[in-house]
DNA sequence: TGACAATATAACATATATGTGATATATTAG
DNA sequence: CTAATATATCACATATATGTTATATTGTCA
């Protein structure tokens, strides 16, 4: 199902990493091509064509490649409505970072 | 810092969930105004007004309050924006339901 | 090979998230 | 109370996420 263009793209991937300022897009886009990953896979194992999963949602499948070919920045809504359509639990978590610099505050007294 | 409405709204909010289409809704959001909550309560914290958490990701006041008042379906890049310029790590976790199943249709053997 | 299904792409319309200034309304400090 | 600061609201412009049709490309199967 992967065409040999892989052993290349690979090649090609590690030589744009080695370029600093890339990396860090990269890194910072890692978890959404992560994501998007997910999701595929998910489909695909649910043997739901694109067209399926739009109509479910109730859009078109245009809007589904376009969403699985991430060139665009998702809304959590319709994020929430595909997770749903997959049967998937999506979580959002938030932490602070940092936070035990508080309790040494505290450690004076 | 909380106006005694709370109490009242608190009443009018139980009401409102006995309406299970209500509820099923507000079920919906919840997650949503968890996450804001949190991201207030951490503004709040680093003793950040909106105007400078504004000043930090590019944008201005109003945008910081329409955000933390909910009423939209904000994008997934805008929230890791505002997650960073709070030093707070934001994680979205997407989990396939029902794997389970697939072991009770294997213990037969 | 040709027919068919799935996906990608292009092009455009529409809805809406976001940017932003002006202003109103708290909230707090003096 | 007044002044100052923070937040909410309004109104509008702009950018972009999304909807949608048509078509191209790809992959599979006979």
């Amino acid at each position: 199902m992967v065409s040999k263009k892989a052993t290349v793209y690979d090649e090609f991937e590690a030589s744009l990493l080695e370029n600093p300022e890339i990396r860090k897009e990269y890194e910072a886009l890692k978890p959404k091509y992560e994501m998007i990953q997910k999701l595929i896979e998910r489909r695909n194992k649910l043997n739901m064509s694109q067209t399926q999963l739009a109509k479910i949602i109730g859009t078109k499948q245009p809007a589904i490649s376009r969403l699985e070919r991430g060139d665009y920045n998702t809304t959590l809504g319709t994020l929430f409505k595909v997770a749903s359509a997959l049967d998937m639990d999506l979580e959002i978590s938030l932490k602070a970072n940092g936070e035990t610099k508080s309790t040494r505050d505290k450690v004076s007294a």
